[in-house]
DNA sequence: AGCACGCCGACT
DNA sequence: GTCGGCGTGCTC
């Protein structure tokens, strides 16, 4: 952040409303030296009252423009620092985001003002002399008062530049500032020893063995400890304690309680210390010389599941951390963290921060402030933890790089591993994109030299690749009727002589519910949600109809409501209606189902994996969750009782999707010293995406989608646009559509670009909403930035929605 | 996003 | 004659 100019009495904000840019206020002098870039500011808009950043300082504001004052500062140092506002208006100018959202985005919510933080003086300030009236004025008001509120002794002394006098205090040690407001507060009282000798300290402490015991306790661990600790470990009474302290053998602080993350994270798997591989070894060299070198590169680290992918980052991390950078550890979904987390934080410790959105308020803000403070210097979290506002970052990982869960569907629509890429840039750090099905994005720039492609072949430990069974289900004759749950005989086989052998197995079945529709045969009613003109899901269990789109639901009918006839069949199956079949053909196997419906439950998925991992069950039937990132050694088998269910999707990433997961699954089976199988069902036994996927031949099948992805001029080849309008009024959102495609069509720029459309989106109605879109692909994306900038409408009668690169089109 | 202003249908 | 519908404009 640039120091602040003399005269610059204004400051822009950006406030968490839907405006392109940022407003202007005045800066009241008292608050002249507080508002400063990256700070939180409140001010007024409108009528309302609400929280902004401040940007940038100026020194006029804009022409015509009557400025409002800023009403106070929030922040005594900046929330987002430098780096982290530049890459704000990347996003909001590279997402065409507004920039109040996109900084609402990056910080966590209702952080706590600093006004409501509290201070109080350390021994040494208490003892040392003030270097300045100001420095005298602010510790006679907190000596006066033993602690108090910041905004307490910000109105006691009315100092202006209160800010830095608070942060030259605390970094000399003289004042502590509590890192939350006081209902999040969590302290400890610590004690070390006073500087001298132990053997003159522990004589001075004369016969009393626990007081010699703490001595030397705190000796031996070189650092202060808690009373709790003390207790627990050498059974000093808080008596002996103060004995000790009485005899100026002991000194006093205060310290921010650790918070009780263990909950998150699950045990450290064995055998992390193993020597690497060479290939590893070379990976992790790479890495850790780009880290040292603080110069921008980036890598695509491939491997098989199981090749060690984890080991390599985990010690590239480690140079960064003994380098004195910090990194970033970005997993897909939160589902993931705890896995990660256990060795994370056994390589990691103190320094190890976890972000995500299940955690609760004060603990987000307590990880945040340790980040921001520089005392957790690893950062491990989903997409949003790219945003983490950590100093000097040497190395960010994005783990599973291909999975959709990267892209934020939501304002701003930013990509997490794209952002990763420029954010690294920025900062001189190495970004590594790590999976074993990259996406064709990261294979195109591997093949463009942009991404060094760095590769693992070999499993680690005894784990052999599973050996892959397709299932041609045209070819299945008994397996039950057409819809219902099928298992052919080569599955029923597989199934039977893994649980004879005591192994564990894996179903997966892409849908929740019982069956995906409940058709009457009378009339041909399937009961489709008023708003989003769908099937709805038939959910048995709970004897209701939920449409999986909106999530509206409503009692399932024992007659259909149409023609009033007992016909109604359920059609096709869902994770309910496979658990329900299993039953029946195994009944004596211990069973249980991981999807959305289950997590939701009491205990949620935790339980349920601990159960599974515990060998307690035998069986897990569940959706894509099931596939990703757990470690069972106990599972032989892993089977896909559907393998088409992506592929009718009409998406260009179908296949792509639908090779990953089945790759993905396939590595779920047969880890420690089991060879694993995995059962594939199909009707499409010959597709390439299938066939690839049981061969791991991972080059043919990226030849062929590249292939298509080029004939096709679809990404990687060509850059995306997506825009969608969506009205509850279906003319008018046709008529905003054509009108919109007309101006784009007709615009210069569009000679250089595709663009398809106007046609119905892929869902053409959701919650009660008609969708249309235009597709625009071209060469490169500043072209489509220009022609959106120079044709959208500044409003419209309809909401319109813009997505960069979209991944799914819905 | 909210919240105003402003111009056309069913009500005390 | 009004209350209220949501279309349109604006927020420093």
């Amino acid at each position: 952040v640039a120091d602040t100019p003399v005269v610059a009495a204004f400051a822009e904000v950006a406030v968490p409303l839907p405006l392109a840019g940022a407003l202007t206020y005045s800066v009241p002098a008292n608050l002249e030296p507080l508002a400063r870039p990256g700070c939180r500011v409140r001010v007024a808009v409108g009528k309302r009252r609400t929280v902004g950043v401040v940007l940038a300082r100026r020194a006029a504001a804009p022409a015509g423009i009557e400025t409002r004052p800023l009403e106070s500062v929030l922040d005594l140092q900046p929330v987002l620092t430098g780096e982290l506002l530049e890459l704000a208006s990347f996003v909001a100018d590279y997402y065409m985001a507004p920039i109040g959202e996109v900084i609402r985005s990056m910080l966590p919510s209702a952080l706590p003002p600093w006004g409501d933080r509290r201070i109080w003086l350390t021994d040494a300030g208490a003892l040392a002399a003030p270097r300045s009236e100001a420095e005298r004025a602010v510790i006679e008001a907190v000596r006066e008062a033993g602690r108090l509120r910041l905004g307490e002794l910000q109105a006691r002394t009315g100092l202006a530049d209160l800010g830095r006098i608070v942060e030259d205090l605390r970094a000399g040690g003289r004042v502590v500032v509590a890192e939350e407001n006081e209902t999040g507060a969590r302290y400890v009282t610590a004690v070390d020893r006073a500087p001298g000798g132990l053997a003159e300290q522990v004589e001075a402490a004369g016969r009393s063995p626990a007081g010699r015991a703490v001595l030397e306790y705190l000796a031996a661990q070189g650092r202060p400890a808690t009373l709790s600790e003390l207790e627990g470990e050498v059974g000093a009474s808080a008596a002996v304690v103060r004995r000790l302290l009485g005899k100026g053998l002991l000194k006093k602080f205060t310290q921010v309680d650790h918070l009780d993350l263990d909950r998150h994270l699950l045990a450290a798997r064995p055998g992390a210390d193993l020597t690497p591989r060479p290939d590893q070894a070379a990976a992790i060299q790479a890495l850790c010389d780009v880290v040292g070198q603080r110069a921008f590169a980036g890598f695509l680290l491939v491997g098989p599941t199981g090749a060690g992918k984890t080991e390599v980052y985990l010690r590239a991390a480690q140079h960064a951390l003994a380098s004195g950078r910090s990194a970033i550890l970005l997993v897909p979904e939160i589902a993931l963290v705890p896995a990660l987390a256990g060795e994370a934080r056994r390589r990691f410790g103190g320094e190890l921060a976890i972000l995500h959105s299940s955690l609760a308020s004060q603990e987000r803000h307590q990880e945040w402030e340790r980040i921001r403070g520089g005392r957790a210097r690893v950062v491990l979290g989903p997409r949003s933890a790219v945003f983490a506002p950590l100093r000097d970052v040497g190395l960010i990982v994005v783990d599973e790089e291909q999975d959709p869960a990267y892209k934020q569907e939501t304002v701003p629509r930013y990509q997490g591993r794209d952002l990763a890429l420029v954010r690294g840039r920025a900062c001189n750090a190495a970004v590594v994109l790590v999976s074993a099905t990259p996406s064709f994005e990261s294979r195109h720039n591997r093949e463009r030299g942009k991404l060094t492609g760095l590769e693992l072949t070999a499993r680690a430990g005894q784990g052999r690749m599973p050996e892959g069974i397709l299932v041609d289900l045209r070819a299945e004759k008994d397996v039950g009727k057409v819809g219902e749950a099928r298992f052919s005989a080569r599955l029923l086989a597989e199934l039977r002589s893994t649980f004879e052998r005591g192994d564990q197995a894996i179903l997966l079945r892409n849908r929740r519910g019982y069956a995906p529709v409940l058709l009457c045969r009378a009339c041909g009613e399937d009961m489709r949600c008023a708003d989003c003109g769908l099937p709805r899901t038939y959910h048995r269990k709970q004897a209701r109809l939920v449409c999986h789109y909106c999530g509206s639901r409503v009692p399932a009918p024992e007659r259909c409501p149409t023609c009033g006839e007992a016909a109604l069949e359920p059609v096709g199956a869902g994770t309910e209606r496979v658990e329900e079949r299993f039953r029946e053909l195994f009944p004596e196997v211990v069973v249980d189902v991981l999807d959305r419906d289950a997590i939701r439950r009491p205990g949620g998925a935790a339980a349920l994996l601990a159960r599974f991992a515990s060998g307690e069950v035998q069986a897990l039937i569940g959706t894509q969750m099931v596939s990703k990132g757990h470690h069972f050694p106990r599972v032989a088998l892993t089977a896909v009782l559907a393998a088409d269910s992506y592929l009718s999707f009409p998406d260009f990433r179908a296949v792509e999707r639908t090779y990953a997961l089945l790759t993905q699954v396939a590595g779920r089976a047969g880890r420690g010293d089991i060879p694993g199988r995995v059962v594939v069902q199909t009707y499409h036994p010959d597709h390439y995406a299938i066939r690839a996927a049981l061969e791991n031949d991972d080059a043919g099948f990226a030849a062929e989608e590249m292939r298509f992805r080029r004939l096709f001029h679809y990404p990687p080849f060509t850059r995306m646009a997506q825009v969608l309008i969506k009205d509850r009024q279906r003319a008018r959102g046709e008529g905003e559509i054509a009108a919109l495609a007309a101006r784009i069509q007709q615009h210069p720029l569009a000679a250089d670009l595709r663009v398809s459309g106007p046609a119905p989106a892929p869902f053409e109605r959701l919650r009660g909403e008609w969708r249309f879109q235009l597709l625009l692909r071209g060469a490169s994306s500043s072209r489509i930035h220009e022609l959106l900038r120079a044709t959208l409408p500044p409003r419209s009668a309809s909401e319109i929605v813009v997505d960069i690169d979209p991944f799914q089109l819905l």
